[in-house]
DNA sequence: TCAACATATAACCATACGTTGATAGATTCT
DNA sequence: AGAATCTATCAACGTATGGTTATATGTTGA
């Protein structure tokens, strides 16, 4: 029941909710996590390994960087929870707006050819910019 | 999202958590889950009110007792992560541990045919004696 | 080997939250 | 009206947690 109830918590903060939520979309790297929901780095990384703690995710490293992605092994549990999430919160603006720079990043990203926090930066300086 | 997440902040405290799902079973009053949960007055009442605003519960004042249960109202998200909870933990032993005292409390409150916080810590006494 | 970079961890602060004890409301009984 | 009882609220305290800054770890390339 204790276990039941951290997942629960894990779940009821909204920046690492938005991790999770992108991260279920596909696998992505810490730095464009980063760039996408505008959290620093430390913490995103924070958010990852409880994630991943919980079971929710896991990370796959690539030369400097990790890849995270939904592990596979997922319990029953989590599996509900994330589906409900999904779900329910499939309208939300916050997430739908995540979604957004998330294609958006990833266009800038291949124009300039590179995955780095650099450009994730300049990507973000640019949007703001423009908003 | 927020109000999304301040729900499962909600379930994801232990002791609040029993308490819906006692109310889960039966309509019940603040003594009574005092009682067979074992927690304050102040604690029970606080957490009550709180699954109330959130629409897990409602109340209905009969006299000076209060009786609590499920809202029948209540929002799909809520009930889904509630049907979730009640699956996942129906083996958990805390959960069932409380479902035996409740029954337990009720066959000791028919016999002695009254519903008051004394009947109730007497119950809570002995049952601590004989355990 | 050294510099640059991506990620993880540590230390710290501010704030939120669970918990309790005291107390106030509300209701019933005498 | 006053005592007793059930419930709700308030103030205070300690712990837990989100967030940041600084630093460590590990990797790539010069």
């Amino acid at each position: 029941m204790k276990n039941e109830g951290s997942i629960m918590r894990l779940l009821s903060d909204p920046k690492r909710l938005r991790v999770l939520m992108l991260v279920a979309e596909r696998e992505l790297c810490v730095c464009q996590i980063m760039g996408v929901l505008n959290i620093s780095q430390p913490l995103v990384s924070r958010n990852l390994n409880q994630l991943s703690s919980a079971g929710f995710l896991r990370g796959r490293k690539e030369g400097k960087m990790v890849f995270y992605s939904l592990d596979p092994r997922m319990k029953a549990f989590n599996r509900c929870l994330l589906e409900l999430l999904k779900d329910t919160l499939k309208a939300d603006k916050m997430l739908t707006g995540d979604l957004r720079s998330l294609r958006d990043c990833e266009d800038f990203q291949k124009r300039t050819g590179r995955c780095d926090m650099k450009t994730f930066s300049a990507y973000l300086k640019k949007k703001r910019r423009s908003s």
